[in-house]
DNA sequence: GACAGCCTAGGACGCTTGTCCTAGGATTCA
DNA sequence: TGAATCCTAGGACAAGCGTCCTAGGCTGTC
């Protein structure tokens, strides 16, 4: 069973799976290898074997950050039929993940702003993951006739989200983060009927 | 020299001060006693005289950030006449800070953030920060005529600048920040017409 | 000059960390 | 049956961490 096509995934897929969920839930810098070995029931030492070094550990997640986020954002695309019910369908990943990002924050805005505090040189593979999201909503905006302004309104709904996980999350206000939505699904409403003018 | 009206900062205050900076610029977890020690000329092992443990000198850090936003917050009183510009004092140190936001995201967000994946008890403290702004906000919506929702417009506000400092400084994007910064004053004046009404 | 209190340097401690090595079990194929 | 490959457990390692102790240098008071 040296391939991938075995039915239950592969030892390496179970490590990057723990480090991913652990990495959100206590940070990178925090997590170590004795923590992700203990979930996924492996000796620490034999870590060596699949991974070089914790950086490579890293590199890995964020590769798989990069290809879920791909994946996401192509049934988005599928799903709505309009450029702003797919904008939409952005906005409600912070109902959708409400309990984790209560707790835990935004996965992507975290880890950025944890890897640009510790010099991280994998800072900016984990910024591509907002770049992927951020090209996204630009080309949404684009869709909806905002040809001049698109990528100024796609940093906005960035912004505007990553400041609804943080405050939520330090707050763990669930009402807040539940009106913030209903703010911004109400901001994208006047952007089409701008739009439409 | 044993009281604080030295003329020079004592010994505490020094470390206190760089530990405070320290925290912002590479987090609390990975800040060492010995990062600290080089920063003030200390030797290492000393810290136990000045402070018992580690969560002791985040206290005191954090304690001084309650101050000094307390001051902040006095000054703005007193600077801006009107609520809307004493509004407009707060969301104006995004500019003001702008190249340490750029490089180190905001000094609250980032440590609340990094408490919480810790799950450090001194969290609740450093919330504290948040809450004094939120507050102060809350007054000037009030004073505004803005009675009923004064808590979710100061919420708003709130998140809408932790939003800009986080993808500013991931971005390194300066014209996103100014950008951001003019919609949120445009933003407040819409408010204050509508209080008129 | 003797004493007491404040503050310091330097190093020891036990622990955890990431990294790396080695011996051997399990499986596969000839 | 024998060899080769894949993967594992367990522990050694050097380094860094927070913490803590001790001896002694300052400084002011009697």
């Amino acid at each position: 069973m040296s391939t991938a096509s075995s039915a239950s995934r592969t030892t390496r897929e179970q490590i990057v799976d723990a480090a991913d969920q652990l990495f959100y839930e206590q940070g990178f810098d925090s997590t170590s290898f004795a923590d992700i070995a203990a979930a996924v029931n492996l000796s620490r030492g034999n870590f060596y074997y699949h991974f070089k070094t914790k950086d490579d550990l890293l590199e890995a997640v964020i590769e798989q950050r990069l290809r879920n986020t791909q994946a996401l954002l192509q049934q988005w695309e599928q799903q709505g039929t309009q450029p702003q019910d797919r904008i939409r369908c952005f906005i409600h990943i912070l109902i959708a993940n409400q309990a984790r990002i209560l707790l835990y924050g935004c996965p992507v805005g975290t880890l950025t702003t944890e890897l640009a505090k510790l010099n991280h040189h994998a800072l900016d593979q984990a910024n591509a993951v907002f770049t992927l999201f951020r090209t996204w909503l630009r080309q949404q905006f684009q869709a909806m006739g905002r040809k001049q302004d698109a990528d100024e309104l796609a940093m906005h709904v960035l912004g505007r989200s990553q400041g609804v996980a943080t405050l939520a999350s330090a707050f763990q206000d669930e009402k807040f983060l539940k009106q913030e939505v209903k703010r911004l699904n109400q901001w994208l409403q006047q952007c089409v009927d701008d739009a439409k003018q």
